[in-house]
DNA sequence: TCGTCCGGTGTTACCGATCACATCGCTGTC
DNA sequence: GACAGCGATGTGATCGGTAACACCGGACGA
């Protein structure tokens, strides 16, 4: 790739110094450093900086000399597109990006197709540190960031030993959604389950597949409800477990409608995201079942759209917001040389709402 | 900031051609330009790096020799949080960002606060290109992007004369929603508008607020749904229009509140998009009122969440992920110095749904 | 047999800054 | 009155690469 030099060079630190007659160096101060030279002076640096359209020290040159990208970079596992339409990644996201943000860092973004981010797109990143969400464990791409010598930072997922993690109970959080509803009576359930395996499979998932799964969320919610249900007398390998290839609505109306059309009938599902959750609100009805009174459905994150949900959606609430905003003082930290390893492990509450009742047959059959 | 030198130095292009006995420049082309050298070479230069634990170069260094950040910024004005909460958003996103990655280029995220993103953080940025997401006109950082001499994308917002955008035909928009409700027989409306002005007021906005608008887009839709309405005889000054202060459900909900509560009262809504237009779905239950029986509500956008609703959403369907792919697609011509500055519009469409509906008393009083 | 072309590699000059340290002219002090 | 101290600026090395071009030896054509 050649330099296209026929557009004109831009002003540097050397015109502005030529131009007023003192060093690069004090150029670089009137910038940097304000106190090291005389206001009188620095006015003059700046004064013909403006007149030149010299726009400030360009950032690429300083982050070689400072040997800083300043950047943080966040690395999103999720195949393709949409991961964005993802509320619990926005709203994660926002929290990171407030923190950071105003801090001389920038946000970069990486995404990665099925199977993760590209390990040579982690070779050509611009940051300093790197925020992992909800990646497979042992994505490749997660030896390349190690290989550059990158601090990392995770979300949630993968599962790193040498990264600071910030992360909730997720095994407590299902415990919680499946107590809630078998103290309701619920006898019968079936599970909306996130992926277990980055090959992007829809369908239900049998214990095989489960009990391989490289997400750790997946296993650990799905650890909790079983364990849950298993107190209870429920035998847990009769349970249909629908595996949705991503949290959206559409997948969850899929999965519902599988689920709904198992005999015995489950009376509540418990979805692993509320995305799922409202898919299968919707799924239901579309099968002609009223929620709650027919089918209970529990979620799991507390999103805006559970609480502003039609109707209002019983779930796992997490702080999602502090999660990001975690994350991103563990990613300054770290920049910081900071290697603080202790896992941050957030609270979940269980938050009732409307599509959660009594069964309307407690003893189903 | 010092440099900490504490940590041992990691390798170079230096050390491993030291180690192989080439120069510097035969290890770089081992990187970037393999016809350069025999492949035997080249196959003992990378096995020195790996052994080594050379990550490849240096993606900042590479950065000024190159003179590219190697980066696309965007550019969100939308005031604090929440910005990615918005679907319209996140689906435009995904699609610039699937078509810039893959082309070298990583993504930088750059918000805002009220007022647009700040003028400093423009000078700091770390990219090539600059794609400018809903910002008010004239917002400064704007200058600051010119001053830099980063080539511009515009999408929807603002309006820069010098800039290549992407964008929809506002006005249009607005048409078709009126005429359908006008068609409908609807006598008595109000608009649920987005922002005017980058101050983050929220309320009924009069005349004079609305005629200063700085957000070309409320300004362009507003002007769709009144011309439309002049022309079926309706007297314009007196509909009532809320200004949201985001395009968020909840905001939805309040402006419908008091929409609906004007008198004589609306009989359709007409809101700048499916966030707020699904606000006011709920707000019109929660006052007592169905839809479409009592209150036809059109939105705009077309989001997942317009046609997964419950119920689905009478619309106005713009192709959101189509204007992030052309956006990529001009940052990615602007780059290779392809100064293309006609406008791409893009088409818009009227999607009829379950929201709207002939008013119950065609003939209001 | 000699000149030329060519693939493969080394040379050298940047890219645009930062930073540690040297230097310079003053002022204040004993 | 000489010297230390100090604030303000200049010097020179360095950050880690890229790229144009020079160079070198062997193959090939005349």
């Amino acid at each position: 790739m050649p330099v296209d030099d026929d557009r004109p060079r831009r002003p540097t630190l050397d015109t502005i110094a030529h131009a007023v007659g003192v060093s690069r160096a004090t150029v670089s101060n009137a910038y940097n450093r304000p106190d090291q030279l005389s206001a009188e002076l620095r006015d003059r640096i700046l004064g013909a900086a403006r007149s030149l359209g010299y726009p400030g020290p360009n950032p690429v040159a300083r982050g070689l000399a400072t040997r800083r990208a300043g950047a943080i970079a966040f690395v999103v596992g999720t195949p393709l597109a949409g991961a964005f339409s993802d509320p619990a990644l926005s709203v994660t996201l926002d929290g990171l990006i407030s923190t950071v943000d105003g801090h001389e860092h920038s946000l970069v973004l990486m995404r990665g197709e099925r199977g993760g981010p590209r390990r040579e797109a982690v070779a050509r990143l611009r940051a300093d540190v790197v925020v992992a969400y909800s990646l497979a464990d042992d994505v490749p791409a997660l030896a390349a960031v190690r290989r550059r010598g990158l601090p990392l930072v995770v979300v949630d997922q993968p599962a790193v030993p040498w990264a600071p993690r910030v992360e909730i109970d997720d095994e407590r959080g299902g415990r919680l959604a499946a107590e809630h509803l078998v103290a309701l009576g619920h006898r019968w359930f079936g599970v909306l389950a996130f992926p277990f395996h980055p090959d992007g499979g829809e369908g239900p998932a049998d214990h095989g597949r489960r009990a391989t799964a490289r997400y750790r969320i997946s296993r650990d919610r799905l650890t909790g409800y079983l364990s849950v249900l298993a107190a209870a007398g429920i035998e847990p390998g009769a349970m249909p477990v629908w595996e949705a290839p991503a949290s959206s609505r559409e997948a969850g109306r899929r999965g519902a409608r599988w689920l709904l059309t198992r005999s015995p009938r489950p009376t509540a599902l418990l979805c692993m995201s509320d995305e799922l959750a409202l898919g299968a609100v919707q799924g239901a009805r579309h099968l002609g079942l009223r929620v709650p009174e027919e089918v209970s459905v529990v979620g799991f994150d507390d999103t805006p759209a559970a609480s502003g949900g039609d109707p209002p959606l019983t779930t796992i609430r997490q702080p999602l917001a502090e999660k990001g905003r975690r994350a991103g003082e563990l990613a300054l930290a770290a920049l910081a040389g900071d290697h603080e390893h202790r896992p941050f492990i957030l609270p979940v509450w269980l938050v009732p709402r409307a599509t959660s009742g009594p069964p309307r047959f407690p003893l189903h059959h």
